[in-house]
RNA sequence: GUGGAUGUAGCUCAACGGCAGAGCACCUGAUUGUGGUUCAGGCGGUUGAGGGUUCAAGUCCCUUCAUCCACCCCA
């Protein structure tokens, strides 16, 4: 034993056996196709980044979590693991902004890499979707976002779910509006995004403990607090706040496209106590939680008109989403919200091989099978029938196609559904066809 | 990075400081051309690793590694 290795793989990194790999297929495939929909199209990266493209970007606490990625003989370039897709979109448009189109849309589904320690939906390589429109300042790039994050999760099944929405400025004019110090201001977001875990209270103890002033939080807490159905709840902020650059317009405009849209009322709502951590967002923010397994947030997302500008003299204004497809996984599986046909294999047919004196047959038949479309596998060792079948039936394939000596003599294949025993014989030619009708269940 | 819990067969877990076990899975046969049920048999372990206490350690102590949970942070 102790001349092996212990098979195992770096802490926070898995493997994905084909089961799990055909949900993460689905999980994907579901995102693409709504992604393409709205007229986004695909871009890859490299996994590495020179060092500078990403320092300066995250904030420090973040940077720790940035993975280093240096070859051992050419330290010419420090290189790192990306953290996010989001900064090398920044580079790519930066660098390839002559051969783009703006508004430039585009998704990007790919690992990214952060040295946390890892928790249940919580990985050291994990893939992000995200989806960006890169050259729209106004509100209906926004709502684009909305809208589609709202399809993908409706497509994926989730019987419930809230986008909840928030305004950067407007967290801004609210900690201005109370007396704090614009310096302060993280450690507000910080508090505040833990409203749903420690409550009203819990809040403004942390914000005490981080020395803001007790008048400041209570007149903080009131707006942070105003909740009302649809954009009731932006009317309360407005008569406090008045009107400005708060950001209070845009929510509004974004309420209404929306609503035209036909995005259901129940699927979004503004929440003034949500914060997203990252400090690049300058305008509308989104976040998806779903509560019933608490694995966090699904999606995240929001405007970051500044980001660009870290690579390109002149910004470019940017919105977009991410979905978290590692914690979605999580929950399609805790909700069993797969589709039924949703295997472990992808396999549709096994073809039996008898003997050496049948397996030319064999060959035929799996041949004939793949040309119909089938994914037809060949048994690769002549074992007993009962063997192959057993294999079939374990991993899950439906059909079993057998030619023995006496199918071979009478010209023809018999083929048996597993689920019921439904035999039938056909001729070679008409495999593909039968082989077709049985899996459609007729 | 901080705190807590847990590591025994491929998997899920038992075993008072006293011979390391069960269920499931796997392999073989009953059934020489038919899977899922049943029956019989079989394979499978340096109890995560290293050290200590003891006549004796899976069990107690120390160290270390790993996993899980909470915090921090995040998808």
């Amino acid at each position: 034993m102790s001349q092996f290795i212990k098979p195992r793989a770096p802490k926070g990194f898995r493997d994905f056996l084909p089961r799990a790999m055909l949900r993460r297929r689905y999980v994907i495939g579901c995102i693409t196709e709504i992604f393409e929909r709205f007229g986004f199209d695909p871009l890859d990266t490299p996994i590495l980044e020179l060092r500078e493209t990403l320092f300066g970007k995250y904030g420090e606490d973040a940077e720790q979590l940035i993975f280093s990625a240096q070859h051992g003989r050419s330290a010419s370039e420090p290189l790192a693991m990306r953290y996010d897709l989001t900064v090398p979109l920044a580079r790519v448009v930066a660098q390839h902004e002559s051969q783009l189109h703006l508004p430039f849309k585009r998704y990007h589904i790919a690992p990214v890499f952060r040295g946390e320690r890892p928790q249940r939906g919580r990985y050291r390589e994990f893939y992000q979707c995200d989806a960006d429109i890169v050259g729209v300042a106004g509100v209906m790039a926004d709502a684009e976002i909305v809208i589609m994050m709202q399809q993908i999760l409706s497509r994926l099944g989730f019987p419930q779910f809230v986008i909840k929405i928030n305004h950067r400025r407007l967290l801004t004019a609210i900690g201005a509006f109370s007396g704090l110090p614009a310096d302060q201001l993280p450690d507000l977001y910080r508090s505040v995004d833990k409203y749903d875990k420690l409550g009203a209270d819990g809040v403004r103890a942390e914000l005490a403990a981080r020395g803001i002033a007790e008048d400041a939080i209570s007149r903080m807490m009131d707006l942070l607090q105003a909740h009302a159905p649809g954009t009731a709840s932006l009317d309360q902020i407005e008569d406090a706040l008045g009107k400005g650059e708060n950001g209070l317009g845009e929510l509004r405009e974004l309420a209404d496209l929306l609503a035209a849209a036909g995005v259901p009322a129940e699927h979004y709502d503004f929440d003034f106590t949500m914060v997203r951590g990252l400090g690049y967002y300058t305008g509308p923010i989104f976040e998806t939680v779903i509560s019933q397994p608490n694995l966090g947030s699904i999606t995240g997302g929001g405007r970051y008109d500044n980001l660009i500008g870290m690579f390109r003299r002149q910004s470019l204004p940017t919105t977009g989403t991410s979905f978290g497809i590692e914690r979605i996984i999580d929950l399609l599986d805790a909700l069993d919200l797969y589709p039924a046909e949703l295997g472990g294999t992808l396999v549709q047919a096994l073809v039996t091989v008898f003997g050496a004196d049948t397996r030319h047959e064999s060959l035929r038949i799996a041949e004939a099978l793949r040309e119909a479309g089938i994914n037809a596998e060949l048994h690769l060792e002549s074992r007993k029938l009962g063997r192959q079948i057993a294999y079939a039936d374990r991993k899950g394939i439906p059909l079993v196609a057998i030619a023995g000596s006496e199918e071979i003599s009478a010209g023809v294949v018999k083929l048996r559904r597993l689920a019921d025993g439904y035999e039938l014989f056909v001729d070679l030619e008409d495999i593909g066809y039968a082989a077709q009708a049985l899996l459609a269940g007729s």
